[in-house]
DNA sequence: TCATATTGTGAAGTTACTACATGATGTAGA
DNA sequence: TCTACATCATGTAGTAACTTCACAATATGA
């Protein structure tokens, strides 16, 4: 049977993800964990921005810290004025890890798109910015 | 700051996943047993043969198939012919379920494609495969 | 100052996974 | 036919990522 197009969207998504969370267990990290790095580029931030960023509760985010600290990615330090608030950053480590993350990044761009002349990449990328807003739309429309 | 052309393709999965995430959760099914579900669209199998089909061990299978027993979606039968395995079939409403995934790849493809015209999509179709194909080829040379 | 909201975490529970061990059964060979 | 070996499902035990609920400490606004 020759794929259909959702076939061949839904491959894309499986060896993606089979792809970065291979590339993440390199460095010693689960999705979430590095999903949690990845935020943290920019600077430190509270593990309440954390749960924000990622969707979650953060009662998980105090669990996924907790990880990260114990493979010395990441330190926990007082928040400057907040004393509820503990701010999370990246240590020497943590910030190897994320920029090895940021090449990732470039790769990817090799790998997937390498192949494709300008002309081919520019008709691509427009087509999936309109799949990406009827996409979009839908998810909004549907659950809200 | 615009979107690479990799962000964007990284936005669409994780679009999908959430879509297909909410979809699920609306059968009351998550996405590994949906998974699972979704191979018995064929005929009962062997348990072993999820195993194979899901790349998850064949402990995980007797876990996944444990709980969709219980909420009615599967039955567990003897094996026609060999005493040790087990065949998993669906039950009616475990074929309703996997209609309805049916009709929601269908769906899928109209959110996603019913905008394009048909040489927009036959042109994305071609780039999404020469992608899928380089993609391949790293998962296989990077990781085997 | 006093009521209310917010931050992080303990306690307890679910789901999806893993590795390892084992009993029951199938299968191929001497 | 008996014996070795492989295979199927599952018990046990453990990990990671999540959830809800409760609570103590702290911030904030009237």
């Amino acid at each position: 049977m020759t794929p259909t197009a959702v076939d061949q969207v839904l491959e894309l998504v499986s060896l993606l993800q089979r792809d970065m969370a291979l590339s993440f267990e390199r460095d010693g990290l689960t999705e979430a964990r590095a999903h949690l790095l990845w935020v943290l580029r920019d600077g430190p931030v509270t593990q309440r921005h954390l749960a924000d960023a990622l969707g979650v509760t953060p009662r998980n985010i105090t669990g996924l810290v907790d990880g990260l600290v114990d493979s010395g990615h990441v330190v926990r330090r007082r928040h400057p004025t907040d004393r509820r608030a503990t701010h999370v950053d990246l240590t020497p480590e943590g910030r190897r890890v994320t920029d090895a993350m940021v090449e990732g990044y470039a790769d990817m761009h090799d790998v997937l798109f390498g192949g494709l002349s300008a002309r081919q990449l520019a008709a691509f990328r427009r087509t999936l910015d309109s799949v990406l807003g009827r996409l979009r739309v839908r998810l909004e429309e549907e659950w809200g």
